[in-house]
RNA sequence: GCGGAUGUAGCUCAAUGGAUAGAGUAUCUGACUACGAAUCAGAAGGUUGCAGGUUCGAGUCCUGCCAUCCGCACCA
């Protein structure tokens, strides 16, 4: 719709150009807009005032002359020039009908567009250290990611979700020490805990695991292989508990890429990706040594100073893994590369950009940063479980609340702000828990849908979709649908498609909760005022027609949020 | 100290450089004898942190302050 009264505009600014009433040397783009106020109108223009100044004419004398060739068509109900000289268009009724249509007949692929066709991006998120439970700021990055793919897969792309394991360096070694010495203290001896090691309880609850499958086999043994065995063990155990969390969430990744694969030689004795992505640095010109080290000239790319990839000492800094890393992803053929990062790495950006630059693939990649979480109760901060005095791990919240509370709060603020998630709020299956808001209104209009068909039909169905396919003509009739309110949902069903696009673009799912919001607020407003059911068979079919595209407008709003649309209750 | 983010109604947040800055919530007043009241209608609520600047127009862009949060390793 948005694409036909653009060229409505252009067509207008074209022919008064030809007949000279307008004096431009080219012409300019409508740039329509949506007004923030409904009353001004379904789109709106700015042009007028943007070419006044080269026409040399009044803002509101240059609006004459393109609304004058405006009014009249058939998509077009009003047309008025407000303020300065913005002009304001109405749509006509037959135009939002046609958006309906539109809506129904698309299905689940409505709003579905173009800009990401035959690119592929990868997104990478949660990559939670595999060295105990995720923390609920990993669970608003899990539900960011999982939507953002769908978003984007909704724009075009073709889409992978990855999921970096971190399973090499010192953070596993002291897993191990840590999983090791409370496995001795099960086996009787007295271990003196060192500060850095790992004190959660999970520790000892792998430990206890590994202690009733092994028994005291490894107590005797040297530090060496039991902790190597002990390593590799619990690793795998907190691997799969990862995966069973998110699974739980309805998160499930592409790939799980394993840091260690970079810092193993290829077969054959050949050299290990990290030195491979340093080399191509090197080759590029941003590398060179001193003080005993090897560092990358990052500050070419407006990184605040250079960084080490190599140490003195001969080690690999975790930046250097990161490189060969992110060097893998782009060999791997990905357009675009996403990372989501939580805030307290955004001092890596700067530095991981220059990287993506250095190795040629300078605006492929793009860094989300996601601000924390703040978990309340009832108003109340909470910092710890009670069930076990530690940090609310994101587990206990998707226990408590479910995966799609979970999800939609998760989703329902922009990145860069904090998410204060109130996990009674959560709970509770009122208005003031938007996500039930939502789900409540479909459930309303596939109740109504129901009833409509009558019970035995729609016992017939095993959804809403199927029963209303059969059940509402495709070719129904729609000019019965003129009231106010029901324009108002036809209005914003057909928003839709922008909103897709712009959350797409933008990276910023949230939008869309704004729109199911909306959508949902419409719809109420709609069953209130008009009935569905009526007397006249030909107002009862349209109105059907538009319940029925409203509904599947919410279950793909909802979908792409990876967001149950339950049909009951 | 340097860098980034944030600052909008009592509270939580919206607003591709556009018009009278919008929702929800809380407060107050109303609406079920037919499709789900888990709903709807109405009232009230603002110097967009402060001061300049850019332009037809600034919550939005620029500069300088103030406040809050987060980073600032040859850690991972």
């Amino acid at each position: 719709m948005r694409d036909a009264i653009s060229a409505l505009v252009t067509a207008a600014l074209v022919a008064a150009v030809q007949a000279d009433e307008l004096p431009l040397a080219e012409i300019p783009d409508p740039a329509l807009e949506r007004p923030r106020d409904p009353a001004h109108g379904d789109w709106a223009t700015s042009v007028a005032l943007r070419s006044a100044k080269s026409a040399g004419m009044n803002p509101r004398a240059v609006a004459e002359i393109i609304s004058a060739r405006i009014a009249g068509h058939a998509d077009v109900d009003a047309v008025e020039i407000a303020g300065p000289g913005f002009i304001n268009i109405r749509l006509s009724a037959a135009a939002l009908q046609r958006v309906l249509r539109e809506a129904r007949d698309a299905g689940l692929d409505f709003g579905r567009s173009a800009a990401g066709v035959g690119k592929r991006v990868q997104v990478e998120f949660v990559s939670a250290n595999p060295v105990g439970p995720m923390h609920v700021g990993h669970g608003r990055w899990a539900a960011l990611g999982d939507s953002m793919v769908r978003v984007l897969a909704h724009a075009g792309w073709s889409v992978e979700r990855e999921f970096y394991v971190n399973d090499a360096g010192v953070q596993m070694e002291i897993f191990a020490k840590s999983v090791a010495a409370r496995y001795l203290e099960l086996c009787g001896r007295t271990v003196t805990f060192e500060p850095e090691w790992y004190q959660g309880s999970y520790i000892a609850e792998i430990a206890r695991e590994i202690h009733s499958a092994e028994g005291d086999v490894w107590m005797d043994r040297p530090a060496a292989p039991r902790e190597s065995h002990f390593k590799e063990t619990a690793y795998v155990a907190v691997l799969e508990h990862l995966k069973h969390v998110l699974h739980e969430m309805g998160v499930d990744f592409d790939v799980w890429f394993s840091e260690r694969t970079l810092h193993e030689p290829t077969v054959g004795g050949g050299s290990t990706a990290i030195v491979r992505g340093i080399d191509a640095l090197r080759t590029a010109g941003y590398i060179y040594d001193l003080d005993g080290a090897v560092w990358f000239r990052s500050t070419d790319f407006g990184d605040d100073k250079d960084r080490v990839l190599v140490k003195a000492d001969g080690d690999y800094t975790y930046f250097a893994a990161d490189i060969a890393y992110h060097k893998n992803k782009f060999d791997r053929g990905f357009d675009r590369v996403i990372n989501i990062w939580g805030a307290d790495h955004h001092g890596y950006v700067a530095r991981m950009k220059a990287a993506a630059a250095a190795l040629g693939h300078e605006g492929q990649l793009d860094v989300v940063i996601g601000q924390l979480v703040n978990l309340f109760r009832n108003g109340e901060a909470v910092r710890m479980s009670k069930r076990t005095g530690e940090m609310v791990t994101f587990e206990e919240l998707l226990d408590e609340v479910g995966a799609d509370a979970a999800r939609y709060w998760f989703l329902r603020r922009n990145t860069d702000q904090p998410v204060d998630f109130d996990i009674e709020l959560a709970r509770t299956q009122s208005a003031d828990n938007p996500v039930f808001y939502v789900q409540y209104a479909h459930a309303r209009i596939c109740s109504i849908l129901r009833k409509a068909a009558g019970d035995e039909v729609a016992a017939r169905y095993a959804t809403a979709a199927a029963l209303s396919a059969e059940f509402v003509p495709g070719d129904a009739d729609l000019t019965p649908l003129t009231e106010p309110v029901e324009l108002a949902l036809m209005r914003k069903l057909s928003e839709f498609p922008e909103v897709a696009e712009g959350a797409a673009t933008d990276l910023a799912p949230y939008r869309l909760t704004r729109y199911a919001e909306d959508l949902a607020a419409v719809f109420h407003q709609f069953y209130t005022v008009c009935r569905v059911m009526t007397d006249d068979p030909a107002l009862t079919t349209a109105r059907l027609y538009a319940v029925d595209a409203t509904r599947s407008v919410l279950e793909t709003v909802l979908a792409l949020l990876g967001v149950s649309a339950p049909e009951r209750m």
